[in-house]
DNA sequence: CACCAGGCAAGCC
DNA sequence: GGCTTGCATGGT
């Protein structure tokens, strides 16, 4: 990896296994969209960020050298060895093949909070408007920051969402979701959750903690763990995944607790992984739709 | 216009 | 324990 300062943009070369259309449209993150054929913007870890990719090259637009670091780094996981990650995964001739379509993807390394809430607001919904919901969460009760000469909003913190009201959250939309959403920030804000104990625990005690929050149950706990938690263990078993499993490893339908059971076995360690190659695959050839 | 969406909790047996 | 149902809203 070579880093380069032009203009106020970083100039990143040589990044291995990294691919923002991979990596944004595997269905992990909320606040990220393409703006153009090869470029993405979006709002993480209170800072706006437009990243654009041609082959080798991505720039970071407007971004300091201590951002890239202290921030993007970690949240685009550079740290991990996806080489390796995949070729255990391709010992298996169907994750091979998914492998295949999405070898650019990384797990990002999201906000606790933000996963917490973003997913509670996931349940029963879909993709488009999940973000809706969650760019009014942001807009109405977010902070202001400023990118490009353009103002933005962070995802609003424990503190915000537990002082509002319901008829305050009503302006977002997110139906009977609102009640769990402000159960959430009752458990953080009363300290029965805080992030430095739900980070110390197992992963299955995590999920526990997690599912002592009202609408967080198994499939969302699963992708708080995955996504603000960094255990990549967790696969998350959606109406997606568990459609392309029962195509690809099942002779037809599938209990989910049976699909999680056989998943755990074959993927082991990895199965965040093979949850988010498969998951991109799932909906890249829309497997089980037509 | 129906149908259903990255489910979950509560109410049944 | 497993199975059913209601849930708000709007995308397709």
């Amino acid at each position: 990896m070579d880093i380069n300062k032009k203009d106020n943009n970083l100039i990143v070369t040589g990044l291995k296994d990294f691919n923002l259309h991979h990596i944004f449209d595997c269905g992990q993150c909320f606040r990220f969209n393409a703006v153009s054929e090869n470029s993405y913007f979006g709002i993480a870890k209170n800072k706006a960020l437009l990243i654009s990719q041609n082959d080798d090259e991505v720039i970071f637009y407007d971004t300091t050298e201590d951002d890239f670091k202290n921030i993007w780094y970690d949240y685009f996981d550079l740290n991990r060895d996806y080489s390796e990650i995949k070729s255990r995964l391709s010992n298996d001739p169907i994750m091979k093949e998914a492998v295949s379509y999405g070898d650019g993807i990384r797990i990002l390394n999201q906000d606790l909070w933000e996963a917490v809430i973003s997913f509670i607001i996931s349940a029963s919904n879909n993709i488009p408007r999940i973000k809706g919901i969650i760019e009014r969460l942001c807009e109405n009760f977010g902070k202001q920051i400023s990118y490009m000469g353009k103002t933005y909003y962070t995802f609003p913190d424990t503190d915000t969402i537990y002082s509002l009201s319901k008829e305050d959250l009503s302006v977002i939309r997110s139906g009977f979701r609102d009640k769990y959403i402000m159960d959430a920030a009752d458990k953080f804000k009363s300290g029965t959750l805080t992030e430095e104990y739900i980070k110390s625990l197992s992963t299955p005690d995590a999920k526990k903690a997690l599912m002592t929050i009202n609408g967080v149950g198994n499939k969302v706990s699963d992708c708080i763990l995955l996504f603000g938690l960094g255990r990549v263990d967790s696969f998350p078993v959606d109406v997606w995944i568990k459609r392309i499993m029962e195509y690809c490893y099942f002779d037809g339908e599938q209990s989910i607790p049976a699909i999680s059971a056989f998943a755990e076995k074959h993927f082991g360690d990895i199965g965040g992984f093979a949850q988010q190659y498969l998951f991109f695959y799932a909906r890249e050839n829309k497997i089980g739709t037509e």
